[in-house]
Parts: C-alpha cells; sequence; structure tokens
RNA sequence: GGAGGGGUGGCAGAGUGGUCGAAUGCGCAUGAUUGGAAAUCAUGUGUUGGCGCAAGCCAACCGGGGGUUCGAAUCCCCCCCCCUCCGCCA
C-alpha cells in the first residue's frame, strides 16, 4: 500500500509509476475519493466534538432536572445526525481504501524501463555452459527419473504436482535443503522454523489477500491458509510492532514447503520438477533501515547466488523492467539457473526490494532518532527453490553411466559422490 | 472438546455508565542537588488521523467487531487470544 499523503501531494510521482509498470489506474477518482474521505470525516468529528462538549455539561446537571432533560433531548438528535454521518465515513472510508490499494509502489529510479519480459535486463552471468552435453536430456526423460521422483503415485494419493521423493530423490532434496540453511545461517540469516498455515490478516498483511486468494490452499473450517512461501509467515512476525532501530538490519531465514494452486497453468512448462503445487524453498528476509534498502538488496541477491557458484551451476541475473516488475516491488531481480536438458533458464529466486508497501500494510517499524516510529523497508528472495535447482543439478551433472555427479559442496550433506537411478 | 478465570498505556496494576486517554507504582527523558554517582525532588513521557505556514487545535484508540444509551474502558451479543482444571493425544 502506497502512502495516501504521497498521493495527495505528488499524485504525478503516482502517475509516472503506474505508467511504468504499464497498469492502468484512474488517479484522479481516487483523489475524488480522498477528497470526499476527509469533508466527512471533519463532519463526523465535528458532531462527535459537539457529543463530547454536552457530555461534559451534563455530567455536572442533576440528574432529573429540566436543564438535564431538555440536554438529553438536544443530543438525541445530534446522537442521531451523528450515526448517520458514522455510516457514511465508513463506507467512504473502506472505498477509498480498496482504492488506494489498487495503487501499485513506485519502481527505482533505477528500473529499467519496458513492459514485457523479454525487456527486462541481464544483469549479469555466472558460469559456463559449454561443458555441458549438447545432447543433455530433460530431466524427466532421464532413465530411471521415476524411481526416484513418483508423480503417479503423487497424482494417485493427492493429485498433480505432488510428487513423491523416494531413495536418493529424497535424500538429494534433504542435502539441499540443510545445504542452504547452513549457507544462509553463514551469511548471518537466523534460522526460523514458521507455521505453515497463515491466518487472513497475515495472509493480507504480505498481499496474498485479497486478490491472489485463489492462489492458495485454503483451511476453510479454520480461516487458514497453507503457506504459497515462507515469507507470509516470516514478515508476518513483526506485523504491528516497533523494532529498536539498534537491531537493523534483521535477517533471517526459513525453510517451508510451498503450496500453490496455480490455477490456470499448464503445458510444457510444468513439466517434471519444473512447477510443482508443494514444493520445498528456503526463504530470505531482511527487515532493514530505509537508507541502506539498495545496498541490503543487492547483498542478499548475492547471497542467493553464492548458493549457485557453490553448486557449480551456471546461471544469470535479470534486473525487471517496469512492466515485468510487479505489483508491490520497487525492484526485483530474478535468478535463473541454466537448464542444460531443457535449453532454458529457470528462475529459482527472485529478489525484491518493497521499500515500506509491504511494511505499510503489516505496519512493521522501528523508532528513529527523533523517537518517531518510521516504518522499515523489507527485503525479500528465496535462498532457494529446491525443485528447479534439482532439475538443473540432475540435467547437468548427468554422468554417462547414468548416474548424477554431486557437487563437491553437496557431498558432505548428501553423503556421497553420486546420485543413482537404480 | 468441556468448565471456570482473564485481556487496560513500555511494564505492573486501579477503574463497573458521565468531569477518564485513563489513578498509583516501576521504567524512561530532562532539570535541580552532588566532586561524580546512588538516593531524593521537580517537570515531562503513547499511537493514529484530520485541520493549520506554524505555535497549535480537534477527533479516534482500554484484545477485535457489532449493539444498547443523550453519553460506554465500564452494560449486552459474536469472535480471537492467554491462564487454571478435566478430557483427548504425537
Amino acid at each position: 500500500m502506497l502512502d495516501p499523503k504521497l498521493l495527495r501531494e505528488s499524485p504525478d510521482l503516482v502517475r509516472a509509476a503506474i505508467a511504468k509498470k504499464h497498469l492502468s489506474v484512474d488517479v484522479d477518482a481516487i483523489l475524488a475519493l480522498d477528497a470526499d474521505w476527509r469533508n466527512q470525516l471533519q463532519l463526523v468529528e465535528a458532531l462527535r466534538g459537539q457529543q463530547k462538549a454536552a457530555n461534559t455539561d451534563m455530567a455536572k446537571l442533576p440528574k432529573g432536572s429540566p436543564e438535564f432533560i431538555a440536554k438529553v433531548q438536544e443530543m438525541t438528535a445530534v446522537s442521531a445526525q451523528a450515526k448517520e454521518a458514522d455510516v457514511a465515513l465508513k463506507d467512504v472510508a473502506d472505498r477509498l481504501k480498496q482504492a488506494l490499494m489498487t495503487l501499485p509502489n513506485i519502481p527505482h529510479a533505477s528500473v529499467p524501463e519496458g513492459r514485457t519480459p523479454e525487456e527486462n535486463v541481464v544483469f549479469s552471468t555466472w558460469g559456463s555452459c559449454e561443458g555441458l552435453s549438447p545432447d543433455a536430456k530433460a530431466h524427466w526423460e532421464i532413465a530411471g527419473f521415476e524411481k526416484l521422483f513418483d508423480f503417479a503415485r503423487g497424482a494417485k494419493v493427492t493429485g498433480a504436482g505432488f510428487p513423491f521423493y523416494i531413495g536418493d530423490g529424497a535424500r538429494i532434496v534433504r542435502a539441499l535443503l540443510q545445504f542452504f540453511i547452513e549457507e544462509d545461517g553463514k551469511a548471518g540469516y537466523v534460522e526460523v522454523n514458521p507455521p505453515i498455515f497463515v491466518n487472513a490478516a497475515s495472509a493480507t498483511a504480505t498481499g496474498q489477500l485479497p486478490d491472489k486468494e485463489g492462489q492458495m490452499y485454503e483451511a476453510v473450517a479454520d480461516g487458514f491458509y497453507a503457506v504459497p512461501t515462507a515469507e507470509v509467515p516470516l514478515t508476518n512476525f513483526f506485523r504491528d510492532e516497533i523494532l529498536d532501530e539498534a537491531a537493523l538490519p534483521v535477517k533471517r531465514c526459513a525453510y517451508t514447503p510451498c503450496f500453490r494452486r496455480e490455477a490456470g497453468s499448464y503445458g510444457k512448462d510444468v513439466r517434471g520438477l519444473n512447477r510443482l503445487h508443494q514444493f520445498d524453498k528456503v526463504e530470505l528476509l531482511k527487515w532493514v533501515h530505509p537508507s541502506t534498502s539498495y545496498a541490503e538488496l543487492d547483498a542478499l541477491r548475492d547471497d542467493a547466488e553464492n548458493l549457485l557458484r557453490l553448486l557449480g551451476l551456471p546461471y544469470r541475473v535479470l534486473l525487471m523492467c517496469g512492466g515485468d516488475l510487479g505489483f508491490s516491488q520497487a525492484k526485483k531481480y530474478d535468478i535463473e539457473v541454466w537448464s542444460a536438458g531443457q535449453k532454458r533458464w529457470l528462475e529459482v529466486s527472485s529478489c525484491s526490494n518493497f521499500e515500506t508497501f509491504q511494511a505499510r500494510r503489516a505496519q512493521i517499524r522501528f523508532r528513529g532518532k527523533d523517537g518517531k516510529p518510521e516504518l522499515v523497508h523489507t527485503i525479500n528472495g528465496s535462498g532457494l527453490a529446491v525443485p528447479r535447482v534439482l532439475a538443473a543439478l540432475l540435467e547437468n551433472n548427468l554422468q554417462a553411466d547414468g548416474r548424477v555427479k554431486i557437487p563437491t559442496a553437496l557431498v558432505p550433506y548428501f553423503g556421497k559422490e553420486y546420485l543413482t537411478f537404480a
């Protein structure tokens, strides 16, 4: 959510942001609504003031006195008026709030212009694809794949996109998770094991509700939502709290399974491990001082990149253009790993600075030097998502003998040097 | 799941219909005192929103939402959370 004052005082800044993100929002209508709201608010406050003053007077009058009775009669009318005005105020306030929710975050000046994903800028690349086999197989075509990654049984037991991981398949997932968490810990992120169901208030604070409701699995009886990412419980940890300025930046990481309905997606992009309804991911999250947030974003991105470097998996970093940035992000990098078999880049992390956009919704603040609470900036990104890293690992490291060579850094976690499909 | 007791400012804790944004204590800040500190004394000390160039003025907030009333921290209803006991259980 944007600061309503920003809209009021610099509507052109908001218009420019909408244009850069290639969205279409009627700013003038929201400004008009805001003016209505303020008028109505003043009316209500004037009436309340009247009631309050009368209340003080009446407290001093004898209960049954003629003056008292006259006051009651007078204030009955005011009370009715106040109630009516209050209903009208709530109505305008609701509509204004909803309208404000349609305003996207302001993109940072360093965000490139552009409308489509093709216009994202390649920010950096690491590693070489040359050593990789030109006729590498997509991971689902590797002989014995279904013995370790059983999608058919998963579909029987639950549904499509809920695979079983078996033997070395389960082992490699566990090894990757442990490796990620350990490395993230070395980079200064405190490990957190959060709830994987959240309530509606939490899902609203991070923006899953109301817009993306259809993307979450829901425990209807209790009003809980299965987390689509650890970002949700992690960010909400400090919801409605005021942090100590000296404690910033707060850096945390969390592993959770992630649940996404992925309604409407289909086609070859979703084959194998590319897109699942349940997958494992370690999320990195920082609550930072506004003055340092862009340096902290770059640092977080590098922390995520480092995991791929340690695994020896080639990747590139995209700087998202305005049109592909997303509604609530001020700046975003995507990290994509090279998948030798599919001959395409797979997104494994998306590192974003939300500035105060999330913090305002979630009311996460710190106390500044002058003693006044100020909103923090929030930054997050994956570090990393398992299935696509695993897909690249299987495809890139497949040996002629049908085994997969485990990267040196991962061997201590996996416990052996090769993964076998037997 | 059942029964009972609770949720008030940074913390503790009063307040059971009006003069209550809320006593008192602790904490914190500033000042006085002191060679310095402790102790003591004095003053101050929440958040949000609106109006205003500003000083400031006004309104809201006593777990959340609704209701009764001229008026609600206080009465009624619903929900959430915490504690105690019982049941169940990894």
